[in-house]
DNA sequence: TCGTCGCGAGCTATTACCTCA
DNA sequence: CGTGAGGTAATAGCTCGCGAC
């Protein structure tokens, strides 16, 4: 697990970020975070549309964690599933059919009828229930009053809830129904968040097609879905902060005992503390004597094992920002 | 060049529905 | 069987960027 926080410089995003989305994508290690306080967020925004073209971007640079699943994601689900637009390696084509990895036999899922589509202007093209129709997946119905594409889709369970569900269904319409995505339906969206987070109108009416959704599901499902990351990205934020107080109070509280037993010692012992004032320069990072003498007094502070007045100059600190440069003294204080 | 307007997109808060314990 | 909690699809309202004028 890797840890970064920054406040003050949303500007720039965390460099050991990509890095360590790499790594945990390859071998499922936990997971990554960084914080940034003090952007409003547009300027983001604004270079995200202008990567939106193709580029795989981040939501909310800012804050940036990487929550996924840290078992192995495998960049292509074992379906072999295309997503409808290119993909950066330009591996996936447009409206590959067929290569979803779900069965072609049928239809669908929370398709309105046929007058309902025209309130966007993309999903007007096809039947819903038309054999022909261009869509190819087959995803099971879950929507109410749409009983006969659950059949057709073969998956009973679905089909009962769909039919138990269509008897509540409102005549007039003034009842929003909640249309549960089918499960293959959200692990597309899901693979397709993993590559594009944001959706030009292009991708989303290529994926709506595909999914056999309205155009404005899916963009409701990505606006959630980052929704739900920014939650859990606040969520995690909130737990490291309070880890990073809590160890620091710790450190503070250490330190004040620390510095009541240099006053006792010296008070014993005026005669010890006579030493170089470099003598006790300390490397930031990794603890230890910085700038040593030859006097064997010295000899005995700068050892980092050293008990001998009874305690010892090795102890663990905090530091929630990680080197930019390897550290130098890493092996050796390790 | 600057201001205004319309449009599209995203975000946030909230609602409404659904599932499950 | 009723109920509350949690998840999530959907909505409303807002801001912002951008192009047209």
């Amino acid at each position: 697990m890797e840890l970064g926080l920054s406040l003050g410089d949303a500007s720039k995003p965390f460099g050991f970020m990509d890095k360590t989305r790499e790594v945990a994508h390859n071998k499922g290690l936990g997971f990554c975070m960084g914080l940034s306080i003090g952007s409003n967020g547009r300027e983001e925004d604004k270079e995200k549309r202008e990567k939106e073209s193709g580029k795989r971007v981040s939501v909310d640079p800012p804050v940036q964690l990487d929550l996924l699943p840290l078992a192995p994601v495998p960049r292509n689900p074992p379906s072999q599933q295309a997503f409808p637009w290119p993909s950066d390696n330009g591996s996936s084509e447009a409206g590959s059919s067929g290569q979803m990895g779900f069965p072609a036999r049928g239809f669908d899922v929370n398709r309105l009828p046929v007058a309902e589509e025209a309130d966007d202007g993309a999903a007007v093209s096809s039947s819903p229930n038309s054999a022909a129709s261009s869509f190819q997946m087959d995803f099971c119905i879950y929507r109410s009053g749409n009983k006969r594409d659950s059949e057709a889709a073969g998956n009973d369970v679905e089909a009962e809830r769909a039919s138990s569900r269509a008897s509540d269904e409102d005549e007039n319409g003034i009842t929003r129904k909640k249309l549960r995505l089918s499960k293959e339906q959200s692990a597309f969206l899901e693979e397709s968040f993993k590559e594009h987070n944001t959706l030009n109108p292009k991708q989303k009416l290529a994926l709506a097609k595909q999914l056999n959704l309205r155009p404005r599901q899916v963009e409701v499902w990505f606006q959630n879905r980052r929704a739900r990351t920014k939650l859990k990205q606040t969520e995690v934020d909130c737990e490291y902060l309070k880890r990073c107080c809590e160890t620091l109070t710790e450190e503070n509280r250490r330190l004040h005992k620390e510095l009541q037993e240099l006053r006792a010692l010296k008070t014993s012992n005026p005669f010890y503390m006579q030493l170089p004032a470099t003598t006790l320069t300390m490397c930031p990072s990794c603890e230890r004597v910085a700038n040593t003498t030859t006097t064997t007094t010295t000899t005995t502070a700068a050892d980092p094992t050293s008990k001998s007045n009874g305690f010892s100059l090795t102890r663990p600190r905090f530091y929630p920002f990680s080197h930019s440069q390897p550290n130098p003294h890493q092996s050796a204080a390790s």
